[in-house]
DNA sequence: ATCGTTACTGAACGCTTGTACAAAAAATAT
DNA sequence: ATATTTTTTGTACAAGCGTTCAGTAACGAT
């Protein structure tokens, strides 16, 4: 409850472990810290590796510890359990990406200088960060793929996250009513809802789109992606209104 | 890699376990082997949903076994290990619905009679399966999930069914390129792509749409849906083809 | 130099897991 | 009725799991 309400409200962004000191205790403790705070940063990093390449279930602590060449007890006496270690992993990078998405959604409603902010701006904001993300050579890069796939394993502790970004998203309502005053909210968030998909999809899937292309696809240049996506979302946010029993040919 | 193959054949499609007798044995065989379908049966129900509450490592045989009703060691009997009661629970349903998608996808060629097939026409044969099985209260309704997230883990069993429909879906691209002559053969994949992606997470993540709309969006009504996600798709598709370094306004 | 705190370690715990196997049971064939 | 085959069962095993804990080492404070 109170971890799900943390990725709800901004407030809490910056409120990252060890921020509390205030610089007061100088270098003997910074150095100490910095000991701790090491073998910590590498547990984390072994995690996320790992859990990216399966599910939670199927990567043990063992498997985390070699990784990060930490002994095994060094996990527990870090972060206690396994599920303390997946939800300060998770948790880190959910509020690092949903402050980005709302930055970015910010800085393009001041480029509109109070005119309506561009459909194509709009949707930029919603779609790039996550693929910028994908090509992060660093830990963002694999765990980008966790944040998406994880509210799909209910078996996870983190399914109750199923609704991690959910307040933050609605953020994007009232810019896609004033671009496209045509739509309902229901269009809007049917919409919406389809414009993440296809994102998700094409993170967590790029090396299928490879394949059954043949190869034919460039998936390696950021920019081209993200412009294929942001247009193919534009063109069908565009579309008409939804009708209810719309005229079918045959069927 | 034979696993695969069945997949991407249609020949072998009908070629189910038993099929092979010939009704010759009459009477008391079919008996016979009807008491061990009975439970094989039960436990490859109980697999599918258990299977899709989590993913593979996170579901025990001893989980199975008590959901069907059936003792552990009956398992190994008749599937032997728990990744080859997976892959046979697995294979069904994939084969099944790659079956369903390209059979709707000749009958709409067919009713065009010799015509360019409507381009909603080929987007419904492509997106409307999966979303019929949601909707379906039997197993396929759970296993669909399964089907759609056993690719992201790849610690899966049937990780190698990454490209488990990826020749079957190719089979859609003539259609799109007669219906959008003006796209190259990139813009449809990449298309193509994101339109599965937004089936694919409406069929996953419908739960998401209902909270973050605040029940605006009504789940319910399965041609809606169907209706929503093929007209969001067929607007995309019309948009025009992609160029290199789109004029940007500003950054 | 001593103390107390923090960081780390090795070994062990109890438990669950997938798998194996012999024996029992059931069904069919002779 | 007997023999044979198929199916089911109880039990056991080794391996792996997350977690615990007493003990050691490193460090700053006193």
């Amino acid at each position: 409850m109170g971890v799900v309400r943390a990725l709800e409200t901004e407030e809490h962004i910056n409120e990252e472990r060890g921020n509390a000191e205030q610089g007061a205790g100088a270098s003997g403790r910074a150095r100490r810290q910095e000991r701790g705070e090491e073998t910590r940063r590498k547990i984390m990093e072994a995690a996320e590796a790992e859990f990216a390449r399966g599910s939670y279930h199927s990567v043990s602590l063992r498997d985390i510890a070699k990784t990060a060449d930490v002994r095994l007890a060094s996990i527990a006496y870090h972060f206690g359990t396994k599920e303390e270690l997946w939800k300060a992993v998770f948790l880190r990078r959910a509020i690092e990406m949903n402050r980005e998405r709302v930055a970015l959604l910010t800085e393009t409603a001041r480029k509109a200088k109070g005119s309506v902010v561009p459909l194509r701006g709009v949707l930029r904001a919603m779609l790039q960060p996550g693929i910028r993300w994908l090509f992060d050579p660093g830990g963002r890069g694999l765990f980008i793929q966790v944040l998406i796939r994880s509210p799909l394993d209910q078996t996870s502790p983190m399914f109750d996250m199923f609704y991690r970004d959910a307040r933050h998203i609605q953020r994007f309502i009232p810019y896609f009513k004033k671009a496209l005053p045509e739509l309902t909210e229901e269009d809007i968030n049917w919409r919406m809802h389809f414009c993440i998909g296809a994102m998700h999809y094409t993170i967590t899937d790029i090396k299928r789109l490879e394949y059954v292309s043949n190869g034919v696809c460039n998936t390696e240049d950021m920019e081209e992606m993200v412009d294929r996506v942001v247009t193919f979302c534009e063109a069908a946010f565009r579309a008409p209104p939804y009708e209810k029993q719309p005229p079918r040919p045959c069927t």
